[in-house]
DNA sequence: ACTAAATTTAGAATTATTCTAAAAAAGGAG
DNA sequence: CTCCTTTTTTAGAATAATTCTAAATTTAGT
């Protein structure tokens, strides 16, 4: 079994702030100051294709991970800005409309935060 | 008023096929031989940013743009594939269980195509 | 302890995208 | 139309995130 596997989803559960591998690879030297970073990469990417951590994919900034548990996102179109939300779960009434067996789905969604709402304001007043 | 934007969109609403910003570049190439990519990432930021077209984000993929219309997506999480799906529009519900303006939502349902159901029970035979 | 398979390492390579500064084009105002 | 300002485009360099490669190390199984 691969030596840093367990350590690295344990970070990626704890932490409640959707890390970048970036953010991950700083967490794991803590602990292990050799580690390189293609190793975080690969770690988490197993971690990912074996459904054991998710992955969202953003606009403007790296990857982020995050613990399986069913929750959703709200994110702020402006600057990325990225909270939790735990909305009603859809699987069934989602799988309804589907033909093929739903794996998971990711629900994302967007609105503009109080300081994007003020720059996008003065934009617009120019 | 830009040169090439009204172009741009075009290309973008009329493919079906969730294009990429190079895709983009190919197409508008075969009218304007000598535009460069950066004008059309510029140009697909400034219809992004503007509302005009959408913007998709994917794991082990660049990203991909689309039509504003409102529809979900089904995505492989083998190989990326892409279909579209209309699915009921979950606005108001969404809407109900926040408190800040929802803008948009963007939803993704995982499943594993064929193909890559075979390659991974091959996988798991091994 | 021996062998085969999986993982890690170091660093190069690749890919997608943004940045920079100068040139060109577009949008008024008179 | 002409002058001036703003926006967009260009060319190419630069950056950022991630993957790849081949060798070394670790792990697991017999």
């Amino acid at each position: 079994m691969s030596k840093y596997e367990k350590k690295i989803q344990e970070i990626v559960e704890a932490s409640r702030s959707h890390m970048t591998a970036e953010q991950v690879f700083d967490a794991l030297r803590q602990v292990y100051p050799k580690v390189v970073r293609a190793t975080v990469y690969n770690n988490l990417n197993r971690l990912w294709e074996t459904g054991r951590i998710r992955k969202l994919s953003m606009e403007g900034s790296p990857d982020r991970y995050d613990r399986i548990a069913r929750h959703d996102h709200l994110v702020c179109k402006g600057c990325g800005k990225l909270l939790d939300l735990d909305l009603t779960d859809l699987t069934a009434q989602l799988q309804g409309q589907i033909e093929v067996p739903l794996l998971a789905y990711d629900l994302k969604l967007i609105y503009l935060c109080e300081e994007c709402q003020k720059k996008q304001n003065k934009k617009e007043g120019e």
